[in-house]
DNA sequence: TCTATAGGCAAGTGGCTACTTGCCTGTCTA
DNA sequence: TAGACAGGCAAGTAGCCACTTGCCTATAGA
């Protein structure tokens, strides 16, 4: 199992969970394609598709293949950890 | 105002939240001894200070002088745009 | 079957970052 | 005021990480 928050430091990655957030079950292609439209991106294929594989060990994100294409589902419950790590409950004192 | 995410990334600045939310208040020394002895930390005095400067920049920390001590405090605010930047309310579905 | 499509694998590279090292500044106390 | 104590500054180094590049595998459709 993958470290959630090494792979919560790239902004790369931070984007491709905010995408994911937005429209869950995406394509590789699907999210390069969307990335570079609607954030601006101008990462590569391959860029995309390492920080996918880094964001699925962090168990960020899941994956299943549907013949050649492979489908990514947003999974917040790593999320979790860091919530529950820390005090988050001191509003106003 | 630094990257908060980037700030979690590293194992030993999160050992030193977790001290700081432990025992609030703390200067660098008693961060470095506490963190020896209790963590089986063996960073130096200097990777410690160094440490504190990132979580300070990312508003993690917060510091004040008194005489020739800085005292550290903890600071959970900014882990507030972590939560609330994905849906977290999927338990089950 | 041939070709386009969707994705994977692996080596190499440049830049960032954690840590070290050495020295310096400011503050309390005897 | 001298020395100990708490911390800061800055240059150098080594390892990691994001990204590239080139090639390969597998599936779908003509």
């Amino acid at each position: 199992m993958g470290d959630v928050f090494k792979a919560l430091a790239d902004p790369t990655r931070r984007t491709i969970l905010d995408e994911l957030a937005e429209r869950d079950g995406q394509s590789l292609f699907e999210i390069c394609s969307r990335l570079a439209m609607r954030h601006g991106s101008t990462s590569t294929r391959q860029a995309i598709s390492q920080h996918l594989a880094v964001l699925e060990e962090a168990g960020l994100v899941r994956s299943r293949r549907e013949g050649r294409t492979k489908i990514h589902h947003l999974n917040t419950e790593p999320l979790r950890s860091i919530v529950d790590r820390w005090p988050l409950h001191r509003l106003k004192e």
